[in-house]
DNA sequence: CATGAATGAGTTTTCATTCAT
DNA sequence: CATGAATGAAAACTCATTCAT
């Protein structure tokens, strides 16, 4: 039922400067412990600028879900279609996912605020949202996984399937930590022991 | 604050069914959305009552958290003392680990909410808890795996810190992600999917 | 869903302050201008008080039009029951529905808010209740003038639930003038000329 | 306050528009669930037009009821001014209100929402209005009676301004009827009821 | 004349917490 | 120990009105 609004070019500025107050707050502080009243006043407006834009704290919620991970996925997307040995795309793929998780501090509290926030208390588009960011993201991963065991440098031991949730795992795990103990697990050289352990295992060999 | 409060064999058990109470709603509907009367109504008591056995509900949210995780810790503590091949040692943590998730979902939920809600809306003893317990855990694992690599069996390639947030982190992923998609994703064989990872890495040796 | 909580005496009697004032504000200001506020205010208590008996203001307008239209049918349903002519009891009826409207003002305005306000904007229950006492009023002047054509008082000539919805358009016209013009139509003189219209209608007999 | 603004010819018709959208509304939806943003959809013009044609919200329904009841009104005074039998003229002008009343079924909700809409909310002008139009409805019945007994056709038993009062009584209770039973109480055979009842009443006359 | 974004006071509603009984 | 009515600060949301463009 949201209608899309057309909006001049200084209305698109305001969104702009709302959703950015809104990704910090709903980052920092969480969903619940965010208040309209937080956001209108960070930004210096009126309460109903807000509900011009917005019809519900759930609303732009919303939105800035989609937006990020719109642009999350199709950041992994665009190295799906690189024509290199699958083997190299998926350290690409975690280097690309590592890189994005440093450089953008608040994509990954929202990205947090998505996995974490109990999405029953939603609306059903959340929980769509949700699911299809889910949805997609494991879609690509099996496909590269698919790709390596076909070509022959990925093991055929592990489900693809499988392999998918558990590479999902990591990165929501990194970033749960990462917010809860408020330090920096992910820098380079976090990125680098992943990929050491997912290249050869923690075992010794000659022990297997 | 806390005083420990001595109370009767009645008011024992009628704590416990509150505890029951308030873990399956926190576990359903988050912290937030779970009032004080939902926890009531579904005792069948006064809302007095409750305020008798913790003078808020940030206290019962923290003795869940601090019930739940020491059961949980000292669980995989006892597998640290046993005699053992580290390497042993390390699957049978997982495979507890799993089994434990399995066995208690509502232990799975309140650990979902430890690690999703957002702390900084709690008094400085919810941080103080959840905090103990990544830093309990993380010792653990450390503590397995520089036994592993000074007795040979698990590679010294990668930093013992690093790889132990990693464990956490698949550990936390995939509460996550069965929360969030209304999945089952702990079942065995995702266990041994997990464990030939862990074991052998996921690209192919050859390759290497 | 309302669940019939039981109160205490002086819940009970808090209640019914609240009923009254309630009462009061609507009858004065009108639904919508009255606000929980008001209400509250009235009644000197804090306004989650209000929200401890009613879960909304329609729930208090449901309640109080209820209770009124009640009373104020079970009464004339009494006079229903007389071993008296017929033509005595409608008269006896008129009668008393005009001394409930001079006695109970405050009934009055709220019959006239029933009456007056828009249903559309209400929950369907408002809307039961509404038509529900429109049914139960007309239902015993049906019966009545039925009862007085069959006994020969009351002309055949006039169909029976036309001259019923006469009759109430009557009582509810004038309980509107009151409210409109705040002026005082209900007293004895005026429900004599009503009788007497009723009784031989208002053209001089020799010329019909 | 109201300063007579000349009309292009577009805006003459464009102000009609918002007059027909605004009647429809009101009638449908009552006076405070009215939005202005609701008049202003139905009428696909920025909400600044609006203002530049009524002050207020409260200004255009005062200028809806005036020009309704102008309409109303004068209609009935036409027939006053007739050379004719003053007990025809009479059932001429119930005719007439009848006809008009099936005839303008937004005009009858306007009417409706005059006697309902608590005049007190509104400024004093909507007061004024609405005793005015009540007044003049008055004054012309009480003149058609006093007529009619001075003629001979009307009984001199009953004060004429009583009886007005119940004559206009009905016409608002039928009207009020209509409304909340979402009914059709206003077609020839009620009419022809009505003036029956009026004219012999509803007694069998031996019994008298 | 026309637009529609911006405003903010005002309204309904929620819920953790207290306290008289 | 137990109850549940009472509280009120705080939150979400509405909408008549204004004004820069």
């Amino acid at each position: 039922m949201k209608t899309a609004k057309k909006l001049t070019a200084k209305g698109q500025s305001r969104k702009k400067e709302f959703l950015e107050k809104a990704l910090d707050l709903f980052g920092e502080k969480g969903y619940h412990a965010t208040t309209i009243d937080d956001i209108v006043r960070a930004g210096a407006t009126g309460k109903g600028t807000f509900y011009w834009y917005w019809q519900s704290k759930d609303e732009i919620f919303l939105e800035l879900l989609s937006n990020k991970f719109e642009s999350y996925i199709s950041a992994l997307e665009n190295i799906q279609q690189m024509k290199l040995p699958t083997a190299d795309k998926l350290i690409m793929l975690f280097t690309e996912i590592g890189n994005m998780l440093v450089k953008y501090r608040k994509l990954c509290k929202l990205i947090y605020l998505l996995i974490s926030t109990n999405a029953d208390e939603f609306n059903s588009d959340v929980l769509k949202v949700t699911n299809d960011y889910y949805s997609r993201f494991r879609k690509i991963l099996v496909q590269f996984i698919q790709d390596g065991q076909k070509e022959g440098s990925i093991s055929r031991d592990v489900d693809a399937q499988h392999l998918a949730t558990i590479l999902i795992s990591i990165v929501d795990g990194l970033l749960l930590q990462e917010k809860v103990m408020n330090t920096n697990y992910l820098h380079p050289k976090m990125g680098e022991s992943l990929i050491r352990v997912l290249r050869s295992g923690i075992m010794v060999k000659s022990a297997g």
